[in-house]
DNA sequence: AAGTGGTCTAGACCACGTC
DNA sequence: ACGTGGTCTAGACCACTTT
């Protein structure tokens, strides 16, 4: 007879999954306790609750203390994106980066960022790049920074570093939003990325904070064929 | 005299969250060894491990054996997008959830299908359907079923649930691939959409495979003025 | 009130990678 | 070879939620 043995939390959460998968656990059901498991599986009630944390973690299982453990109706997924630097990105695929800044001014920002940003009139560094792969268009980068937020910016050459990359390392934030879209090319944006202007183009917008101070807000507008790919 | 208490993995999770953000722990610097920071913190290593496991994985932190534990140089963040049935994402909205199926036949994918897929020939389900939110056109979904995967999706009745819908609830999925791009309106698009032909369209396609058998591909066209959003 | 998951501890052994 | 993180154990107490 013996049971076959689990000794780890992966093997654990591997019999979990099969058992999920193969419906021998239907989704709505509850899953035995967490002490019943360890005692058939041979092993501590801590190295179950590990793997059924990361379990439930993936979206697989809904644990409610008291009410017990169980498989998720709707087994929500989750995407994980990783935001990286653009010039790590394009040369992560195999292509030489190249950096261009169009603008750099010091203004008081649009009305829609300051909402955004949640400011009232206080003094931004407005930045537009442009990022090339392979000396084609890639990314257009249009940014608006709090400077009252990082002030070290100003003493920054963002006309050889990307204000993106300079943050990065600069600035640490720790929330933010992000948004993606699709928007037509305006007569600008089909300039700078070479394309026609009413061209589908993929948006990402994103807006970060250091705890209550809000940092930037940028619109990266990536040319026209880019695909953000990822696993689930 | 006596340093700060901290009991719990949250609390020293905090604590290193705080070391990073002021700098006093450097990108690209080594962080204590786990054993030292329990004695510090006045916690079992266990604790520690925790806390620091869960930082690592937000992206803060990268831990290697025998090397140690250094502050990211490049703080990778991570965006979960969370996928859900589309009549949820319309009725969390507010708004009331409407579905017309357009067409069902039974065919073999075009090859650009049977690429993503893997397959050759085999027979498939091809579904286009159309969710509306408050009577107005939301999304457009384009599908292929792999039947062999699948076969009870032959006795559904996809004229008063969607593939989309039917296909969570039944057809289990160990993993997948996922692509966001933007994509101009074609004339058929553009008639159930509501658009104009040409219009920039946000675009989801996903593939899902149950082990080694691929399930289904989907194209997700939604209407103008759409957003994806979340949290970083 | 009681049951379930969440967490902490102290000690131990192990796997991996760097040296 | 050896240092570091990764994990397991057995037992205990606690927090949250539902009954």
């Amino acid at each position: 007879m013996s049971a076959p043995q689990f000794n780890t939390w992966q093997s654990v959460q591997d019999e979990v999954l099969r058992r999920i998968h193969a419906r021998e656990w239907p989704p709505g059901s509850a899953i035995p306790h967490e002490a019943d498991l360890a005692v058939e599986f041979g092993c501590a009630r801590t190295t179950v609750n590990r793997a059924l944390r990361a379990v439930a973690e993936a979206g697989l299982l809904d644990r409610r203390r008291k009410a017990g453990t169980r498989v998720a109706l709707h087994p929500v997924r989750k995407a994980t994106l990783s935001i990286t630097i653009i010039r790590a990105e394009i040369e992560g695929l195999g292509m030489a980066y190249a950096y261009r800044r169009i603008l750099a001014e010091t203004v008081k920002a649009p009305a829609p960022v300051q909402r955004r940003l949640g400011i009232r009139n206080d003094p931004m560094l407005h930045v537009r790049a442009l990022h090339l792969a392979d000396a084609t268009p890639y990314v257009l980068e249009e940014r608006w920074v709090r400077i009252a937020s990082v002030p070290t910016i100003m003493e920054a050459d963002l006309t050889q570093q990307s204000a993106n990359e300079w943050l990065v390392a600069n600035a640490p934030f720790t929330h933010g939003d992000i948004a993606f879209s699709a928007s037509a090319a305006s007569e600008a944006e089909a300039t700078f990325l070479a394309c026609a202007p009413g061209a589908a183009l993929f948006v990402i917008a994103r807006t970060t904070w250091n705890g209550a101070a809000p940092i930037t807000s940028v619109r990266l507008t990536y040319a026209p064929g880019y695909r953000m790919v990822t696993e689930l």
